[in-house]
DNA sequence: GCCAAGTATATGAGAGTTCAAGTAAATTGA
DNA sequence: TCAATTTACTTGAACTCTCATATACTTGGC
């Protein structure tokens, strides 16, 4: 009953994999090397960094983020003890945890931001035509739409 | 000096971060779930099915697997434990290993591999159109290029 | 007002990954 | 021929991630 995957989309598919690992090693490699941080944590800075205040409740951090609630609550807990992110309690909700963007931390990425642009253009925007960027771009709007949430 | 992503840039680089990241949750999940496995050792079981006699060096293994030495060699480790491949030393070159997958091995792949590529196709292939799929495949391969070896 | 159910987050254990260092064998070249 | 270098692979420690569970608070009926 299985409809396995023709040789094209084998192709496809090994090309799809290999590349998109490529990606993440090289962005890894180099937020590893120059800022001694890796991708998942340069996420949520950014994400708190845009934030009004730089401060945004810890579950919707965790959403913008793209991580799991469980994993922003062990980050965190590692960039607290660099001093980057501070916790506050939430006042109108006693339950909930209010991650802030100390300003250590905003030097932090500030510093990072340069070195990882030129990265993300060298590993992946580079390479590609404006075309191939138009349809990447659509490519992975619909794959969202078809697997969010 | 720094090369700043415009808007459009940004957006297609989230959407691409997303959108594989998604795909390889998906996949993660579906194979941790029916087949107790990470995403990483059925790529290694696949590579060793694939070859002559099921054996392969242990870095050509890495190389066709996407993964690095010392990955490798820590889950052939688990492998090994769980009785789905073997060592053996390399005759021609005594620093050599070769892994070689068993029967039970293979009985676990064949196992693994509907549920897995139902999961691929849900995940990437149904939502695409012929063309995106098309234009897919060779961004992956211009990437390929600029960023392998 | 109280209790059950739901929500927000944290925590701990287990597993995989990375990085640096270690071992052993092959190759180079003087 | 033998020391120096390189190659093949392994190992251990540190770190991150996942999954299951725990804790604390809130909310919705009754």
């Amino acid at each position: 009953m299985t409809r396995w995957l023709d040789a094209d989309e084998q192709r496809t598919w090994r090309n799809f994999l290999t590349a998109t690992q490529l990606v993440n090693e090289a962005l890894d490699r180099q937020l590893q090397r120059d800022a001694a941080m890796p991708h998942a944590y340069y996420m949520i800075l950014v994400a708190l960094s845009e934030a009004p205040e730089r401060r945004m409740r810890m579950s919707e951090l965790a959403a913008r983020a793209q991580s799991s609630q469980s994993r922003l609550s062990h980050a965190v807990a590692r960039l607290e003890e660099r001093g980057w992110v501070r916790r506050d309690r939430c006042p109108e909700d006693r339950r909930g945890n209010i991650a802030v963007l100390t300003d250590d931390g905003f030097a932090a990425i500030a510093a990072a931001a340069p070195g990882h642009v030129a990265e993300v253009r060298r590993s992946l925007f580079d390479a590609l035509t404006p075309d191939q960027v138009r349809a990447l771009d659509e490519i992975c709007a619909t794959v969202r739409n078809t697997l969010e949430r």
